[in-house]
DNA sequence: TGTATAGTCAACAATGGTGTACACTACTGG
DNA sequence: CCAGTAGTGTACACCATTGTTGACTATACA
């Protein structure tokens, strides 16, 4: 008995037998995603993924040849589901307004990475492993939303748009795992929660530093425009 | 022929023979770092860090009796090593000013950063294993440095302190490995570099919005006071 | 009814890792 | 010159994982 998920000795006894191929995929996703987020892609293994999915190894394999294959489409499945939950409902939610308001947005960012932990681990832990150059719709829309936001006037003018889009993403999506670590239970969480959005709202409000008694950076960097 | 590093037939050829036990560790911790700031403390294994370090396994083994006890002190050393290059030569900076200028600490520790990606990538793997509540001196020091430049009045008086070390820290602290993976060459990188610090002092001074079209958010935000 | 599909189960070779052990060597200091 | 220390080379038992194959089964569909 080298492999064995149970203890059924006749091969007959096929329970879980799964007609539809889309949902054991789906399934086998959802598992490797779980232990992606754990531990990061490259200690991933096929073995571990199919039996948190309750799934024959053999069959993990018809979906995901190699070991490889199944890491890659779980980054790019990981890319599609936090598009899908962020901008799946975007339009409906600023057609009421011509731009979606920055406190909302923030909001909802903090919002979608305190109740998609997982999502936000394998998002950094794609970003993270060298190889990738981070080219995903979640980023790239993100980016064209903040330039959009930037040219309407409702932002500063001269802010960098790419870098402000990364430092309010990483922040906003690594902030819940350093809560989940810090925090003990649901209360505690949501409190954190507020805490960064209401932080990271008084930053880009007001950010940071006492105005008057740093006239000299006041000068330096206020007469500064975007970057080109 | 279960384990040979060269073609050595002989086991009398023993060149390399290094006396100062200390130099090798050394020389282990920091190719178990290389190993660890690539793919993340579950992916680092005894043998690829030893045959990295140009060591014997053994050797390792001797040094660290469990791949555990490997992992737990090369980290240990990264927050060591942070710290010692962070803040070794901090009080002579700092006492020519009562207090350590904010666009200096703010170029400082992105210049570190850049300077040093596998300290960061380390740092953030440690960061993101949901085990570690972060203890280290290094981040206890970074806020205590942040709350003193808080009450010293050159802060505003309203940020939450640890919040915003956590966004700066973190973003600072990813930032070089997403330019790793997007600058080609390293006058590419400079730059990338210098718009993030620009940035980074542009949100801290003025924040993101535009102030006379958001008197709700100013309203509402301006009154509030740090959290408890 | 029969055939294709999706999945189960078991086995296998190959690879690479862990942790331990032991004999051996080279260098150092007394 | 001798003992101790640091490191080498090798072997071994054990385990997990990969990728493959082949036999089998339940379901869907034509």
């Amino acid at each position: 008995m080298s492999e064995s998920s149970k203890s059924s000795k006749s091969p007959n006894s096929s329970r879980r037998n799964n007609t539809d191929p889309e949902s054991t995929r789906k399934e086998i996703l959802q598992a490797a995603l779980e232990v992606l987020a754990k531990d990061g892609p490259e200690s991933l293994s096929v073995t571990q993924v199919a039996r948190l999915a309750g799934v024959n190894r053999g069959t993990a394999y018809q979906h995901f040849p190699t070991r490889e294959d199944l890491t890659h489409a779980t980054t790019a499945w990981v890319s599609e589901r936090i598009y899908e939950e962020f901008y799946g409902d975007f339009e409906e939610l600023s057609e009421k307004n011509e731009v979606y308001p920055a406190d909302l947005a923030q909001e909802r960012l903090s919002e979608f990475a305190m109740n998609n932990p997982e999502l936000s681990r394998a998002w950094l832990f794609d970003v993270m492993s060298t190889k990738g150059v981070v080219t995903d719709p979640f980023w790239t829309r993100y980016v064209k939303e903040l330039e959009a936001f930037r040219k309407s006037g409702y932002g500063r003018q001269d802010i960098d748009v790419e870098v402000f889009a990364f430092i309010s993403l990483s922040s906003a999506l690594l902030w819940p795992i350093w809560v989940g670590a810090h925090a003990k239970n649901s209360k505690s969480r949501k409190k954190m929660q507020r805490r960064f959005v209401d932080e990271m709202m008084r930053l880009t409000l007001f950010g940071s530093l006492e105005p008057s008694v740093h006239t000299e950076l006041l000068e330096r960097f206020g007469k500064t425009t975007a970057p080109d």
